[in-house]
DNA sequence: AAAATTATCCCCTTTATTGAGGTATTTTAT
DNA sequence: ATAAAATACCTCAATAAAGGGGATAATTTT
């Protein structure tokens, strides 16, 4: 039933339940095959890179080493090994520790089997699965507070020091006078009530000010 | 054949075509009801707040002001519609602009009519819906380079630098010298062929360093 | 176990930047 | 018209930055 073109699919999940019955919904699915399934990434790790496998599902809250610490270990074992995230968390910062480690698709458990299928096809195509309530957090991650307390001109000048660029940079570049840049500065400093650069660019970053 | 509890869409597109193919689309489906369509932003900023759309699906490249620049004005005007970015345009810039700006969604206009009738559900749900590609994009760019020349502990120290700490701050919070900070400073400095603050941060953002 | 990398600490110098206290004019929106 | 925003100027002391020269301990990797 299957053949060479098949789309060879990896798991490291260690409920051995799941784990079998996703290897069980994807194996006997046409056009897809299971290349390995691993309890732990200690396990993933020695077998993965002969397993080869074209996808990978990876569970984040594993014994021993956690799915987003052996990422990038996985990603040096089979750097072209499309992997996908397949959990029960949905913390901004698994989320994005996980993106930012090598992952290419964000799925929560409750994502139905069909869904799954499609989510590895599209993986493989070039696209990005993530699950909808996991695409919106990382949407919001994008988005500029709209209520900042300060205007265009600071937000620029605030945007310029958190690249750390001087003052007297941010001057010249901005065809503005050092003295200038400083007003600016001392205003966002009052207006976020804060004494420092960095606890200025904190508290920018925080609320989404810039 | 609409009630109350239809979903309300705008459109603001202004090929009359393709708007008009958009608005008899979702106006005959079931549960979707056209609440206004606009040739401009400028037109749509006159009459969006009267028309109060759920979802307003949105053109990027438009004669006048741009969707881009009008997304604020818009959001403004309608902080409750849920603003979906439906266009051929596929540049990192003006994704991450238009998320940035307050979008929930982004859709190429290669979408096929069911998936745009199934991206307005899913935004109204809490969802962030995006074409496969797109989504790719916003995944890459949380992406580290994991091939970065630094260390673990020279990316540290960027990283702190790069949110405007200063070299002693860094010493106390990492609980090293002042010394040690220097020295891995030079030691990115040199790494990186850089000579600034400035320069450093800039380069380790653009290869993903940091 | 050797080799390479990484992390740590110390000295020196000079210039540039920062933060805080003011005041005041011009430009841009509403 | 009248706010709000952006612009510019002044002084001051304290700190940070950048460049150079070293050396040694602690890890990893091979």
């Amino acid at each position: 039933m299957h053949h060479d073109a098949d789309i060879r699919v990896a798991i490291i999940e260690d409920d051995v339940t799941i784990r079998e019955g996703y290897a069980y919904l994807i194996g006997n699915t046409d056009g897809y095959k299971i290349a390995g399934t691993y309890a732990s990434c200690e396990d993933a790790l020695r077998k993965i890179a002969h397993d080869d496998p074209d996808v990978l599902l990876l569970d984040v809250e594993l014994p021993g080493i956690s799915g987003i610490e052996a990422l990038p270990k996985l990603k040096k074992a089979v750097p072209d090994t499309h992997i996908l995230i397949l959990t029960v968390y949905e913390e901004e910062m698994l989320i994005f520790r996980a993106l930012g480690n090598g992952a290419e698709g964000y799925l929560t458990k409750n994502t139905p089997p069909d869904k799954i299928v499609a989510a590895i096809h599209e993986v493989m195509d070039g696209g990005g699965p993530m699950s909808a309530n996991i695409a919106r957090m990382v949407i919001s991650s994008f988005k500029r507070n709209d209520s900042s307390p300060l205007t265009r001109r600071e937000t620029e000048i605030l945007e310029q020091i958190s690249t750390g660029k001087s003052r007297k940079r941010i001057a010249d570049e901005l065809y503005i006078d050092l003295e200038t840049v400083k007003s600016h500065i001392k205003n966002i400093y009052h207006k976020l009530d804060v004494h420092s650069k960095a606890d200025a660019i904190k508290a920018a970053r925080e609320n989404k000010f810039i």
